[in-house]
DNA sequence: GCAAAAATGATATACGTCTATCAAAAATGA
DNA sequence: TCATTTTTGATAGACGTATATCATTTTTGC
């Protein structure tokens, strides 16, 4: 009934403990004939590693760092929360997380605190990256150093990362695109659409999917080009109260932040507003699913990728194949399929 | 650098290792002093237990089962399937998962089955459920005995397990009524619907939620009493293809299985097809998604729900609180958001 | 102040693996 | 065959917790 042991291998085998030890952790100086021996005796009895007993003879420790976009913005103060949480729930397994804020979508500042990392001892590290070339070196150094690096969110140097854990944009986009299309039941219409910056990796991707979706599938839906917005509400705000003056506007989509803006001045409107799609459940767009404000909200599920990045990186740190994870996909919600526990983090929030 | 022991904790505290341990165990015998002590020095120190070494002293093992219902369902073999994958990869932290396999939907089946699992020594059973008092007798010995017991997919009595793991079909159905309200695009329609059968809780949950959306927000729309369909293929191929040659059909919904019927009976159909919405994303919906005979896939991630039944289960077992996991919310899959995991299971399953 | 009860301390063993050491045996090469 | 190298065996301590035992100290009630 109980498992086998390395002793039980062991013996099953015909070698010492000593021996089979040498075999299961590769230590080399092994004839191949005990190794056979050994291999069979593992896959006879299906023993299996506890590794219970190895992490603590080990005296394994995961000392994890995540480096988010310092600000008050509400989608990276729900990715900050989810770290916490997660790191709460991991320590009894010796994993630490510290966040460690940096200047938003900065180069230069992202280089720094890559550089600082190599002070401190970590086995693992996530970031919210950039695509730039800048930050190939340092990365290099933190895995020669043999430390675990992904990307989170908005990907690094592909060869700077051992991977990326994030939704794909193009997709993200395609599905807002997919979405807006339907809504338009075969008929005609405009849709304005906004962006931060097109500099913005995810930004451009995303808007890109869009117009890929609504050229070949709904051609009789012309897409405008995005007004700038900087993620700033104040800008969002007034453009949105300015498009909404326009004849014939059916659909809006917002591929970046702000959306409190956007949310404000369609709550100002009067008579049949466009068809709203925005990105990111957080407390405002949720409320404004909720009260119909807007019709469509395409999430990419953080609480799902911090889970997937700390089950990425321990699966690094340990060189062992990755366990079953959720697959990351671009989620719709509309105001029928809201999960529960946003709503529970919120007033979570306002307790504190 | 290296976390504190309960040696630590009891040396803070000026107590025995041994009061310590009784504090931190409540084993009982101790004074309120001491308790407080020992508090104290938890806090002051951070102490968290070492769950790998508690484990390895306890020799703890999780014998979990779960029993689901026969057949060559695609939406089951999916099940199983994770629930292999799943176990494989817990299998170093000593837990094994048995899937046992019951008559489908049959309440007398069920609870055998139960019955049958008493004499086995598990810590722990999801059980695909029905709604049936029949079940609450046999539940109560088996939760006498100390097993946990959670609903999967299909609920429970209440009163007989200690959670259910599966998605809101209320909220799955509005969600299908809201993204056919919006297809229609303010235009008036007919909507067909499908079900294996109202007596299927599930079913009839969708099909309520379903109407409530549609009524309340999209009155143009009609929807038509359901096509009882046993959840048969051939059936629903059958009455796909007649319900085809009806006028003014603008949308259908199949709230039940049976969908590689529907889809074949749309291939065959010719000119522009009703916007179709059916449940569970499995081989042939994925395909028929990607070739635009349907247009949506509301689906229940049951690899999230097999994921979040090994961890509520071991939960229960530990008697501890759960980790953080992702909600369970019926997930919108169009041609644009699929998951890359589906075609790889497909192209794995061929392999077999 | 005394007996009984409650609380505490000291300590030992076990869980399964990792790691290291030293001696002994077997294989290899000339 | 002998020296050298390679392989094997035996064994012991460490990781942090759980659990048990027994002796000792402190508290409680009267």
């Amino acid at each position: 009934m109980t498992s086998p042991t390395l002793s039980d291998v062991a013996r099953a085998a015909g070698v010492s403990y000593a021996t089979a030890d040498r075999v299961i952790n590769n230590r080399g100086n092994v004839a191949d004939k005990s190794i056979a021996k050994v291999r069979e005796a593992v896959t006879s009895l299906g023993y299996v590693r506890n590794v219970a007993a190895a992490n603590l003879s080990r005296g394994r420790i995961y000392r994890l760092a995540f480096l988010i976009p310092r600000g008050s913005n509400a989608f990276f103060n729900r990715i900050r929360q989810h770290i916490d949480h997660a790191a709460a729930h991991q320590a009894s397994e010796r994993v630490t997380a510290e966040v460690i804020e940096v200047a938003a979508f900065a180069v230069e500042g992202l280089q720094d605190s890559i550089l600082a990392l190599l002070e401190r001892d970590f086995d693992g590290v996530a970031i919210v990256g950039l695509q730039s070339a800048a930050l190939e070196a340092p990365l290099a150094e933190l895995r020669a150093k043999g430390v675990a690096v992904v990307g989170l969110v908005s990907d690094l140097p592909h060869a700077a990362r051992a991977a990326y854990i994030g939704i794909d944009n193009i997709a993200a986009g395609r599905t807002a695109g997919r979405m807006v299309g339907l809504a338009h039941g075969g008929q005609g219409g405009q849709v304005q659409t906004f962006a931060g910056s097109l500099d913005a990796r995810d930004h451009a991707e995303r808007l890109a999917g869009f117009r890929e979706v609504l050229n070949a599938d709904f051609p009789q839906v012309t897409v405008l080009d995005p007004i700038m917005t900087k993620d700033d509400a104040q800008v969002l705000r007034a453009q949105t109260q300015e498009v909404l003056t326009q004849q014939g506007l059916t659909a809006l989509y917002n591929v970046g932040a702000g959306n409190s803006g956007l949310i404000a001045a369609l709550r100002g409107g009067q008579g049949k507003r466009p068809f709203c799609v925005v990105h990111e459940l957080v407390a405002h767009s949720r409320q404004a699913l909720m009260e119909r404000q807007i019709d469509l909200v395409i999430d990419q599920r953080p609480d799902v990728e911090i889970n997937r990045a700390f089950t990425v990186l321990r699966a690094l740190i340990d060189a062992k194949d990755l366990p079953p994870m959720p697959e990351l996909v671009p989620t719709i919600y509309v105001r029928d399929n809201l999960p529960a526990d946003a709503l529970t983090d919120q007033m979570k929030a306002q307790d504190k």
